[in-house]
RNA sequence: GCCAGGAUGGCCGAACGGUAAGGCGCACGCCUGGAAAGCGUGUUCCCUUUGGGAUUCUGGGUUCAAAUCCCAGUCCUGGCGCCA
């Protein structure tokens, strides 16, 4: 939530950076409503003081047994009481709608952050590991060929037991896949990260604190109940990001200084719609509705986190130059920032498998694999979270941070497509073998489960 | 799931329906040669800030007036039950 003084203070800045947004948002009925609801507070408040006066006034009375003032200033008061009801019901409606409107307004870029519509206009900044690529991706099988192939994924009975969009991995990819988390966590404990295992449903309040309500209802899945009904503060949604309950943990709390900046990262498995997006670009296991992660929260004095953003970048990166994998930075534009963020670097790995128009020139694909993202207070502000900057000083907001640390199955993809071999194997990343008990080659197996569907071999 | 008890500031903890005690921590000031002690101020939110309003878990209700009484809910603790 942006900071409602800033609306009054300084309009015309608020409706510049919604602007350069491309944000829907009619800037000048929030004014209004605004005003308004300061007129009727006024009013109120001014009201409630009279009553006050006059119901202490009662207090005295009672004591000195005066019943015939007594009486006189309760019928005042009375009065005073229907007036206010009047006045605050107006008030408490207005102030609703005002809090409802301003959970849609979106967070305010940052001013470096480059200006633009679409992902067109993104900046890529840098690239790592081209210099020395190990393949050639006009050779490369696509992962989703490769990992029928080898037995290690599995879309069909995905479908068959859960929908389109969810998949088996078997074998050494179920094992790729348990790897990689100790693997990335590992990475993150090294460089200061506090592990968290949170619960994977969320309430619709959390779901509020860091932004995915009341905006994007339809990106979630609702539990028990149609994403269309109205929701309570207390009903649950599958965990989209593991930014939803870490970040929510601390809700309505108030930091000590000693406690920032405060880095916990998460593992958890996550659910998203993705309502509509099917097609040659979403083959594979790209995009699909159930995905673990491994996520970077910070909680950070609102003076450093700028420094924060490009350090967290950098752990996030550490996990694709310890598997050897080719990737690029992206300073996301304006108009391409998520709603919370302000200031986003999108990181995109190489995976060649499938050649792709917006591709680099050495053909492939890039796949974004993490968001570095950097919401000043706009999360704070949403989901109450505050920290004392001296002991003796008053509360404010804090700013927080996140960054996917990283996606696994667009990982996975690069992997089976990169450190692909000429004869079909898969060479796993020296880092990663500790982590497969030392194993250096994925070989794939005899399909499991293949005579049940008639197709398996005679011995 | 059932029964009982509980929720008050950063923390602890009082309050016959009538101004929300007191203590601790922390910071600053006074005091001091310096410190401790002592004293003072501050340590939620909102508004139009020399002022006012709200705030005793949340939401309703009764009342001129609710931390206090009533109803509903959330969470915590204990006991019982169930359970991987």
């Amino acid at each position: 939530m942006i900071d409602r003084s800033l609306l009054r203070e300084d309009p015309e800045a608020v409706r510049e950076a919604l602007d350069n947004r491309g944000a829907d948002v009619d800037l000048d009925e929030l004014i209004e409503i605004d005003e308004h609801w300061r007129e009727l507070k006024a009013r109120g408040d001014e009201l409630r003081h009279e009553r006050n006066q006059v119901t202490e006034r009662i207090g005295s009375l009672v004591a000195k047994g005066k019943q015939d003032e007594k009486d006189e200033a309760i019928e005042e008061s009375k009065e005073l009481k229907a007036e206010i009801e009047d006045v605050e019901a107006e008030a408490t409606e207005l102030g609703d709608e005002l809090r409802e409107r301003m959970l849609e307004v979106p967070q305010i870029p940052d001013e470096s952050v480059p200006l633009g519509l679409d992902e067109r206009h993104n900046v890529e900044d840098r690239r790592w590991g081209f210099d020395d690529l190990r393949v050639d991706a006009d050779e490369i099988t696509p992962h989703y060929e490769l990992g029928e192939e080898l037995d290690i994924i599995d879309e069909e009975r995905g479908a068959k037991t859960t929908g389109s969009g969810f998949y088996f991995l078997k074998g050494d990819g179920a094992r790729l896949e348990h790897a990689l988390i100790q693997f990335m966590m590992d990475i993150h404990r090294e460089q200061g990260y506090v592990d968290l295992f949170p619960p994977v449903p969320v309430t619709s309040k959390s779901m509020r604190g860091t932004g995915q309500l009341p905006k994007f209802a339809d990106d979630a899945y609702r539990l028990g109940g149609s994403n269309d009904e109205e929701y309570e503060d207390d009903d649950l949604w599958l965990c989209p990001t593991a930014e939803v309950p870490v970040t929510n943990m601390y809700a309505d709390e108030i930091l000590l200084t000693d406690d920032l900046p405060l880095k916990h990262q998460a593992y958890t498995p996550n659910f998203r719609r993705e309502a509509g997006e099917h097609g040659t670009e979403t083959r594979g296991i790209v995009r699909v509705h159930q995905f673990n992660k491994v996520e970077l929260v910070n909680f950070v004095e609102p003076e450093d986190s700028y420094d924060r953003l490009e350090s967290l970048l950098d752990e996030a990166e550490e996990v694709l130059r310890q598997l050897e994998l080719p990737y690029r930075i992206l300073e996301l534009c304006t108009g391409d920032l998520t709603f919370a963020s302000a200031k986003t670097y999108d990181i995109e790995v190489w995976a060649p498998g499938d050649d792709m128009d917006d591709g680099p020139e050495e053909g492939g694909r890039w796949l974004e694999v993490s968001s570095a993202s950097n919401f000043e207070d706009f999360q704070a502000r949403r989901a109450g979270l505050r920290y004392r900057p001296e002991r003796h000083e008053s509360a404010e907001y804090l700013h927080t941070l996140n960054a996917s640390g990283l996606a696994l199955p667009r990982v996975m993809v690069a992997i089976l497509e990169y450190h692909q071999n000429e004869d079909g194997t898969v060479t796993i990343p020296e880092a990663l073998q500790p982590y497969m008990g030392g194993q250096e080659v994925i070989e794939g197996h005899e399909k499991v489960g293949e005579s049940a569907l008639g197709a398996g071999e005679q011995e």
